[in-house]
DNA sequence: GTCTATAAACAGATAGAC
DNA sequence: GTCTATCTGTTTATAGAC
């Protein structure tokens, strides 16, 4: 039997979830049949619930695979001591604002990631709780931190946590608004260079927020 | 011509399309079966077929009552003269993104409305093209201009329209990503009082952005 | 216009051969 | 582990009574 890809167990679950993650996020989780999921991914419907024990253990199977996908991505972030210079700090964040919409935009694999965990926020599962764990509480708490480095303010500040969400509001906006910015902008596609522009504009928002923060609140 | 009574045709249309709303915004539109649609109007499937011609009929009556619920919203943005003052834009901007917030964060229709809106993102359908036509580029076209006044830049450069993006990117971002910011802000509900702390921390990022583009292209 | 009953296609789960 | 065949329930669409 020649499908074209690795055999063994552990190949013909990453098959399963690979092609799952496509569907979920194309079509929406209720939309996306097993049948299809399995023919995608080069098997039979039986070996999804043999392997994950049905449909929902093969979405939380898929919230696993967000978090060890985007776990690569934002380690940079979590990784290391903090930055105790406010410059250093500031220099940080937007880095990271900057990779992370590089890769939200044009990383392949990011587009079902991002898609995933946004359908998850509208219809939440016991997925959701994993991922707000293991991903996006501590994501945002270590932002939070970097962001009171460079402003001198109280990290875990009501204020501070709700300015470090509309940053991260500003980047995902970007990735699921696609087909509406893409029209506007008049992009026939989204490049390294229309990516570039859009960085451009957001670091100049974190910079202009972080300057006023420490003005206003030495 | 006899209307406006609670048992006609029409109430009955505007039933099931509420119902919809509902349970498309919830759920998606594959996960929401019409028997459920028809229980909540209060009525049975075959109304669903007569009325609507079928579910894909019902979607994109659904497209065309959330663009005349918003419409009537962003009424308030469009209408008038464009401010010619910058203090004048600086404050109408600011106005808009308050009003905004919080219309999608304590107005209930907001909620399914703005589902709606998202999941035709993720699955783009002919709703989206009538959406983005009749909502969303007249109302982006004009935050644009008003942005234009405000700092004095060209309002069509490309920079002025991907912040007006990361602006709005923000706003409708406390919208869907609501359970995890209540998780982390540990707010148990999100009412008034907390949704005056989201509008304070936006106005201070348009603010310290506006000013910032004022300053370096007067 | 509203409703019941039904049709035809679909879903996920599973038994059992190999 | 992989697969076919089948079971059971649900879906949308529709025919026809009222």
């Amino acid at each position: 039997m020649a499908r074209g890809r690795p055999k063994g167990a552990d190949a013909t679950r990453t098959a399963i979830v690979e092609a799952a993650m496509r569907g979920f996020a194309e079509k929406g989780f209720a939309a996306t049949g097993t049948r299809e999921i399995a023919a995608l991914a080069g098997t039979n419907v039986a070996s999804i619930a043999y392997h994950f024990g049905g449909k929902d253990g093969l979405r939380l199977a898929c919230a696993e695979h967000v978090i060890a996908l985007m776990g690569g991505v934002l380690d940079q972030v979590r990784q290391g001591d903090l930055p105790s210079d406010p410059a250093i700090a500031r220099a940080a964040l937007t880095a990271v604002v900057r990779r992370f919409v590089t890769f939200l935009l044009l990383d392949p694999q990011a587009r079902s990631v991002a898609s995933f965990i946004l359908r998850e926020l509208s219809e939440p599962s016991p997925a959701l709780d994993l991922i707000y764990r293991a991903l996006l509480e501590p994501v945002h708490r270590r932002a939070c931190a970097t962001w009171g480095v460079a402003t001198g303010r109280d990290p875990e500040s009501p204020d501070v946590r709700l300015a470090v969400f509309a940053t991260i509001g500003q980047i995902v906006y970007f990735n699921f608004a696609r087909p509406v910015i893409q029209r506007r902008m008049d992009w026939p596609s989204l490049g390294p260079a229309e990516v570039e522009a859009v960085a451009d504009t957001l670091a100049a928002t974190l910079h202009a927020r972080l300057d006023a923060d420490r003005e206003h609140r030495p």
